[in-house]
DNA sequence: TATGAATGAGAGTTCATTCAT
DNA sequence: CATGAATGAACTCTCATTCAT
């Protein structure tokens, strides 16, 4: 429960190269991050109040407002944060691979550990647009950029595996899309049935279906 | 905008033949259902308020509560019974087809034409689980069942299939969570493009993809 | 439960007397005073609506207003036919007796058999004064007449008795509030205990303590 | 207007002694229920609104629920200070008296006082019962336990005398009933009466009555 | 005349946000 | 900087009253 935002997060790196007011800051920022992560994950946007947040990073109310413009900004950075962690983190998993199949069946484990790590996050993950009302800054815009840069990852892949003869012909992106919606729905499915089972065990599964489908073998 | 709760909706139904007060009263409701399905479509649950759904609708605040016992009841029923008519839609299209895999083109085909007729009602399907702290009643639990027997219908069409050896072994429910996850997912991505295609014409990659997979004919 | 606007409720008297028209009119305002008798007994004023009389009155809630300009005047009314068939009741009792100190025995006896038998009504008896803001109308002063005549009906005798030396020297009015208040909060306490004993069983005692007062005799 | 909640009124003893932060809060809760005291005896607790409490004081809608749960629990502790006020004055008083008989006059005589102080407070005290329904939580048994505690108070004085052979056998309880019956009911036609003469006046008429009844020396 | 559906003003209550300390 | 008490706008929901039928 205390480590939610772990090294998945970006925000936590670097900061001990900081100086000391700067650093204190950011580690501000971060506790008050992670009781928020808590909190949201627990009761959601709306049933969340900014006191029990600051309550839960031992801070006063006022002081979140030190460090976000709003319920809405610490929401929407919250979840920038953890996007860009999984994100990154696909990314990553994605370079070590040495052939277009295999870096697949890499960026679909490395999402599936991701969720598996990050299970309370899943339910803010899974409702980011409608539980609130579209901050106004630009956040939103940067976050549906993450977003878009994993799909885009895996939108190179297909090509680059069709290029190769190995994914048939077809709107890449639309591959891409139906990829991260198999797995989306399956990390829905796990989360509700709350099973002892482990997510990164569907990993094959998810990969053969969308590699071979589901059609027997003649 | 104005025909949301068309032909899906159950409610509808038989509304002539009934006694003229009885009628007036499903028409009123369904007035207000209408509206709320605008209104809540545009804003999402917490940001709709009832005044609001109730001007849209021509009525007074209060007429809302003759209806519905309160907010929370009304989302519940709009929602109860948009599923409804979708899952009875797809499973009418089930119905008529004469082999499994058919059966299964047929349901794909249904439920991307029930959200190319329900774009509206998009992100309320979308979000039904958080936007609001579990209906009291055992509206949810309704609500709950009917989608499992969506899963379910596909389930089984799965499994019929895979005893006449079209759809290779493994967990016939994982399938179909898979399915509607490639759906979903896809549709997600129509709603947000919103570019004048329209979703039922993905079926056929929808239903090429999960039977048949991504790889390519060698 | 169902006679609480009995013989001594005054409304009743002569309606058979009456032309048609006018006869059903008065049964009509009797039978939605006696409903409101009932549930502005069983909830007090705020919490009884008028929709809820009506329905006991097995009439719709628009035929309440065209018998009493609003809730108010309705509750005015019950209260003043209530507190006229006491007072009307008390004065049939004094009148029959021969001598002051009597007709103060019968005065208590009268009062307390007309609490014995309208116990439903004793919160609203009790508590008139504040349960509404101040009805408009010249009701409230009728009513304040009705106790004032009460309360000048045990004057006059506690004066009679004066003059005859029965009963010492003082304010009158004051020897008859003092009266009315023993009598008030006897059966505040009888209403509270709710044991099966009758008002009536303190009339002695009201009359015994008012008269000789607590003292032992030396 | 100002000094409705005086001396009287056992929470603003001691207020001086505290901490700082504790002393504010609890003037702030002060501020609040004498604000609350005024609306309350002006309009009811029906009529009155906690807007309108919360403007009295001098504070905005919210800070009133900063320091009351909701309106009854505001009106539910005005009521149980106030009453516990007259109490422990009351006992205070009878404490100081050398017989059980001298003890009754004293806490006539502190009782009448107490309402010579607190008019305004008037209307609360005579119509605790049937305003709110039954507040939730243990306070209303708290309420009637101070009640009980002045009646038991008198009971116990008047069984002492009883046992002196001052007053003359017969159920305590019913003499102390009808004790503070005799002297409501004179408040309650001071109250209305609204001329200049103070309660106090009527210490000796009440005490006489009670004791010596309104019989004629022969 | 009787009805009861419709109304909408107004209540209690919450909570994101501010700001004096 | 940090605080948390104070704020008041905004919400949901009720119900006395009206009025078309």
């Amino acid at each position: 429960m205390t480590q939610l935002l772990n090294q998945d997060s970006v925000s936590t790196s670097n900061v001990a190269a900081l100086p000391r007011r700067e650093r204190d800051r950011l580690q501000r920022r971060l506790d008050i991050l992670q009781a928020a992560e808590i909190v949201f994950s627990r009761k959601g946007y709306h049933d969340a109040s900014i006191e029990e947040i600051a309550r839960a990073a031992e801070y006063g109310t006022g002081t979140v407002y030190l460090y976000f413009k709003d319920k809405e900004a610490l929401y929407a950075e919250l979840v920038e944060d953890k996007i860009r962690g999984m994100v990154e983190h696909i990314e990553r998993a994605a370079a070590g691979a040495s052939d277009p199949i295999e870096a697949l069946r890499c960026v679909v484990r490395a999402r599936m550990e991701f969720f598996d790590r990050n299970r309370e996050f899943f339910r803010i993950y899974m409702n980011v647009r409608t539980e609130m009302g579209r901050p106004k800054g630009g956040k939103w815009e940067q976050i549906v950029r993450l977003r878009d840069r994993y799909v885009e990852l895996i939108t190179r892949l297909v090509r680059a595996a069709q290029r190769r003869g190995l994914i048939r012909k077809g709107d890449a992106r639309q591959f891409a899309v139906a990829l991260t919606g198999i797995m989306r729905q399956l990390t829905r499915d796990w989360l509700r049935s709350n099973n002892g089972r482990s997510l990164t065990d569907s990993v094959d599964f998810v990969a053969d279906l969308f590699l071979s489908g589901a059609l027997a073998k003649r």
